[in-house]
Formats: structure tokens, C-alpha cells, sequence
RNA sequence: CUAAUGACGAACAGCG
């Protein structure tokens, strides 16, 4: 059963939920932890009525299959309803209490997930990474600071969390400064640096991270290939997406959202964009409506704005586009 | 093997 679950949460992470389905259906008896891997498909999907379903269906929910349902409310931002949950939860444990403490944080109310926070029977270190990332998503830095500083163990979660709460407050010094403090960097937090330069449109010194980094996930292109598109700089962006494409890495929709952003504002024509979702797309007939029906949009735009000639030429690019 | 925290795009970005 153990490696027919790890099968359905590996189809159900990619986004494969039929598949999922398929395989919990075809499996001679599904465990609890079979059922919550699908009741987490479905939550991420967000699909609540099947998920709602699942959880009904289930033999006997546990605390995982709650937490579950709780978190995915949370992540919605709907605080009335998690508080619901919450509270007719039989069992919790840190787990449900820290899903419910960023539901308040979600929904803004921090002072009220301090609250929470000081009630919670026990705390582990996410707990408290989310608490620290709740002030400093709202602009608290001192308060966010002094959490920091009184934690006992931080991990690069938290430290992560100090150096984009700096960074976003436009410290740069003092988040390089945390940054080089780490003793451990992973990813996440080596591309949190990256954003921060290349936000603050020091690209060179953006890329020399980017270059030192020892590995590169998606989101550190995209981060790479957004400073660029903010600066202006479509072909530098169009550059890192080719740079990514090599690597192997597959683009996903914060790449497009990036490379579009370069139409706009660095230099590049739209029709980049369009040949670019067309080739990483699924093809689909759907799809391709969708792409005609936002260029037609465009096309639309810089008629009635009475750019005619841009109107034409971007037609004449797209052979595709329906009369 | 399943649920909670930190990084890229969409909420605290520009224009009006």
C-alpha cells in the first residue's frame, strides 16, 4: 500500500488528478493514508465539494485528514470557515494549530494570530517561522525582528524569512548581511537573495548570485528572468528563458506571467509570447482558443487606441489568429 | 507513503 500511496500523491503533486483517482479506485484496500493523499488532491484542486465528499466517504478521518480540510480553507482565506473547522476538530495537534494561526495571518489579522500563537500548546519551529513571516509580510520588521532574535533554533526557513522581510523593506545591506550569517542555504533562500537584487535592478549583482548558486530551480530563473523584464530588458529575459529551457528546467506559469511582463515593458513584441505558450502549452484545442481570443483582444486594444499600423502588424505576425 | 512555515508571477506594481 506504502508505494501505491507514494504513486497517488506523485500523480496528484503534478497536477495528474484523474490519474490519482484511477489508482485509489484500482487499489484492493486503500489505508487512511491512501484516503487523505486524495482528500489533499482534491483540496489542492480546490475542489472542496469532492474533497467534502472524500472526507464523508472516509472510513475514519484523523487528525491528517482535518488538518487537511482546515489548511485548505485557510489557504482560501475563508478565516470564518476554517474557524469552523477548527473548532469542531476531535483531536488537533501543532500541525492543525499552526494551519489555523496562518489562516489569521492570511486573512490579515495578526494581532489576533498573536493571540492564537501565545494559546497553542505547543510550538515547533514553523510555528514560529510563521509567526515571525506574519509581521514581516506586514511591514513590522522590528516586531518581526525581535521574534527572530528570540529564537532559540532557526533554520533556513527562518532565516529566509528575516532576509526577504529586510529585502522587501528595501535593506538590501542587512539582508546580505543575514544572508552570509546562514549556515545553511538552500534554494529558497539563495533565490530570495537573487529576487532581492534583481528587484532592486542590480542585475549584475542579481546574476553573480544566480551564478554562484549550487542549484537552480525554476524559480530561480523566474526570478532572473523577471528583474530582467522589469528593467527593460526583454532580450536579457528571453536570454535566462532560453538559459532555463537548456538547463532542462521546465517553465512554468510564473514564467509565462514573466516573459509577458516583458512585452510590456522591455522591449519585446507580444508575438514572443504567444510562440513561446504555444510551444510550452499542451496544444489543446482549448488552448489555442484561449491564446486567439487574448490577442484578439490586443489587437482590439491598439485599434480602438487608434494605433492601426501596431494593430496590423502584430495580425500579419499571427498567422493563426481567425479572421 | 498523506496535513502546517520561508523564494519567482497574480493581492501592499505603474497609470487614472
Amino acid at each position: 500500500a506504502v508505494s501505491w500511496n507514494a504513486m497517488i500523491a506523485a500523480y496528484a503533486k503534478n497536477g495528474y488528478l484523474e490519474d490519482a483517482r484511477t489508482l485509489f479506485e484500482a487499489m484492493p484496500c486503500p489505508n487512511l493514508v491512501s484516503w487523505n493523499t486524495m482528500l489533499a488532491a482534491y483540496c489542492d484542486a480546490g475542489d472542496m465539494d469532492q474533497a467534502h465528499v472524500m472526507f464523508k466517504s472516509m472510513p475514519a478521518p484523523d487528525v491528517v485528514s482535518w488538518t487537511t480540510i482546515l489548511s485548505a480553507y485557510a489557504s482560501k482565506g475563508d478565516l470564518g470557515e476554517t474557524k469552523a473547522v477548527f473548532a469542531k476538530m476531535p483531536r488537533k495537534n501543532v500541525v492543525s494549530w499552526t494551519a489555523m494561526l496562518k489562516a489569521y495571518i492570511q486573512a490579515g489579522e495578526i494581532d489576533n494570530a498573536r493571540r492564537h500563537f501565545e494559546k497553542m500548546p505547543d510550538r515547533n519551529i514553523v510555528s514560529w517561522n510563521a509567526m515571525v513571516a506574519a509581521y514581516a509580510q506586514h511591514g513590522n520588521l522590528r516586531e518581526a525582528r525581535a521574534l527572530f532574535d528570540s529564537m532559540a533554533k532557526k533554520d533556513s526557513a527562518t532565516w529566509t524569512t528575516m532576509v526577504v522581510a529586510y529585502a522587501s523593506a528595501g535593506q538590501l545591506k542587512e539582508a546580505m548581511d543575514l544572508f552570509n550569517q546562514m549556515q545553511q542555504r538552500d534554494v529558497v533562500s539563495w533565490t530570495a537573495m537573487v529576487t532581492a537584487y534583481a528587484q532592486d535592478g542590480q542585475l549584475s549583482k542579481a546574476r553573480e548570485l544566480f551564478d554562484s548558486m549550487p542549484h537552480r530551480n525554476v524559480v530561480s530563473w523566474n526570478a532572473m528572468i523577471a528583474g530582467y523584464a522589469r528593467s527593460g530588458l526583454g532580450g536579457g529575459a528571453l536570454d535566462f528563458f532560453r538559459g532555463m529551457e537548456l538547463e532542462g528546467i521546465a517553465p512554468n506559469e510564473a514564467s509565462l506571467a514573466a516573459i509577458l511582463f516583458a512585452c510590456s515593458h522591455g522591449g519585446i513584441g507580444i508575438e514572443r509570447f504567444v510562440a513561446i505558450a504555444r510551444d510550452h502549452g499542451d496544444g489543446s484545442e482549448k488552448e489555442e482558443e484561449s491564446l486567439n481570443h487574448f490577442l484578439h483582444g490586443v489587437v482590439d486594444a491598439l485599434a480602438r487606441a487608434g494605433r492601426l499600423s501596431e494593430a496590423e502588424e502584430l495580425l500579419h505576425a499571427m498567422p493563426h489568429l481567425p479572421e
